[in-house]
RNA sequence: GGAGAGGUCGCAUAGUGGUCUAGUGCGCUCGCUUGGAAAGCGGGUAGGGUCGAAAGGCUCUCGAGGGUUCAAAUCCCUUUCUCUCCUCCA
């Protein structure tokens, strides 16, 4: 959500802005809404005033001139409720145009109309070259018996999986790989709760839009959901919290299982575990000054490309256009590594600038020089979706005969310098 | 799951319909005092909205939402969270 007054004093920017974004939205609406509502604010305030004026009065009167006073009062008191009632509605209708705003899109955010206008940022390493025809991470993960995807589907159904012996243990060599160098970065490790309430979900802009992409757990009595991604319970460690200027920025990494519906990809990356209801993520998050938060994007992203280059894969960096961003985030760049089997680089970590946007909802605050609050900016990054890097270590690094090497740098968390095919 | 207690301005507490625009203590802070400090004395000490160039004014917020009333921290309903005990459990 954007800030009422930023939107009146740069009208241009925030209708552009939108308009970048594909979004409609009507702006003009919103102001006449607010120029209605500002001046009913203060009708109301005006008739509050006169009844806690009137308030004092009446405890000295007595008898008639009592009776007199609170037959007026009670007209007051009515005049009072209609108006408030009028506003209640505006600010309903108000609030509901409020949320559409989308964070206008940063200055060096490429101008685009959807995904096939992202700009290649940048390129590193060489996609590898196969004497023999690559296998997909399905076929490897068979061939080694380190990936069950049919008893998955016995157990939960599609887009599920059952991850098995040295993928187990390469899925927590990347995890410890990651953690080791985020906590020497300074970054705080967190496992968070992944059941939240209604209200979190709101606080950090994942409901309304994206209500259907999102499991609800026993609806009528524990009414909690899943979250997609741990951006929510990390949003809600600091909701409206008013943090230390000097403490800033604080830098978190969260570990957690996340769950989506994956509502409308039917077919899309079907089979395989690309595209699953649960996968386990490494996530980081920074809250910091809004003079801070481009620095601090750049080194999200240059965090996400050092794991990366740890690991040996081939990637892209992806500055996401304007018409592919969503609603909160001002920038976004996505990396994508090379997957062999599908002759293309598929995104394995993305990070967003949010701005103010997402701390506003949450209200979350810092203190400025002069003591008063300001809302600060968040940042969002994967530093792994632990299922896809599995995916893009498999394929890249894996031999004729479907084995598959260890990536140097985690063989002494997995202790083996390669996962065998099953004999 | 069962029973009980409770959420008040950073912390602790007072407050059972109008004088609460919420008192007091602690903490913090500014000033006086002092050679300096302590003590003492005096002042300040939330956030949101709105009007205003500003100073400042008005208004809302006593966990949240709704209701009764001319008037609600206080009465009623709903809800949420915390704590204690029991039960269960990794």
């Amino acid at each position: 959500m954007l800030d009422i007054n930023f939107i009146r004093e740069n009208l241009e920017l925030v209708k552009n802005g939108a308009a970048a974004k594909n979004v409609s939205v009507d702006i003009d609406t919103l102001i006449a809404l607010d120029d209605k509502r500002r001046s009913l604010i203060q009708e109301v305030d005006a008739l509050r005033a006169t009844k806690n004026a009137a308030n004092q009065k009446v405890v000295q009167l007595s008898g008639d001139e009592k009776q007199v006073a609170i037959t007026e009062m009670k007209k007051v008191s009515d005049d009072e409720k209609a108006k408030t009632e009028t506003l209640t509605q505006i600010e309903a209708q108000w609030q509901e145009l409020m949320l559409k705003v989308p964070n206008p899109p940063s200055k060096t955010t490429p101008v685009g109309k959807d995904d096939s206008e992202n700009v290649v940022a940048k390129l590193h390493g060489e996609i590898p070259k196969f004497d023999f025809e690559p296998r997909d991470h399905v076929e490897l993960g068979r061939l080694t018996d380190t990936i069950d995807i049919e008893n998955a589907v016995e157990a939960s159904g599609s887009r599920f999986s059952y991850l098995k012996g040295d993928a187990v243990l390469l899925q927590f060599a990347i995890v410890q790989h990651i953690l080791h160098k985020l906590v020497s970065k300074g970054f705080t490790p967190i496992v968070p709760p992944v059941l939240v309430k209604e209200e979190a979900m709101y606080a950090t802009g994942f409901f309304p839009a994206d209500r259907e992409q999102i499991y609800h757990v026993n609806p009528n009595e524990d009414d909690l959901y899943l979250v997609g991604t741990s951006e929510v319970p990390l949003t809600m460690l600091h909701y409206k919290k008013t943090l230390p200027a000097e403490k800033l920025p604080l830098r978190y990494v969260a570990y957690s299982s996340c769950f989506r519906r994956e509502a409308g990809t039917y077919g899309k990356d079907a089979g395989g575990i690309l595209r699953v209801h649960q996968f386990d993520k490494l996530e980081m998050y920074s809250f910091c000054h809004p003079d801070k938060s481009e620095e601090e994007h750049e080194l999200i992203r240059g965090i996400e490309e050092e794991i990366m280059q740890d690991l040996k894969l081939p990637y892209q960096v992806l500055n996401i256009c304007s018409g592919d961003l969503g609603n909160p985030a001002a920038k976004k760049y996505d990396i994508e590594a090379w997957i062999p089997s599908q002759n293309k680089y598929r995104e394995l970590t993305s990070t967003s600038n949010c701005t103010d946007f997402q701390a506003r909802r949450s209200q979350i605050k810092y203190k400025d020089k002069d003591g008063k609050p300001q809302i600060l900016h968040t940042l969002n990054g994967t530093a792994a979706a632990i299922g896809r890097t599995i995916i893009a270590i498999y394929e890249n690094y894996q031999n004729a005969d479907g084995s598959i090497n260890v990536p140097e740098i985690l063989r002494q968390y997995v202790g083996k310098d390669k996962i065998e095919i099953k004999k």
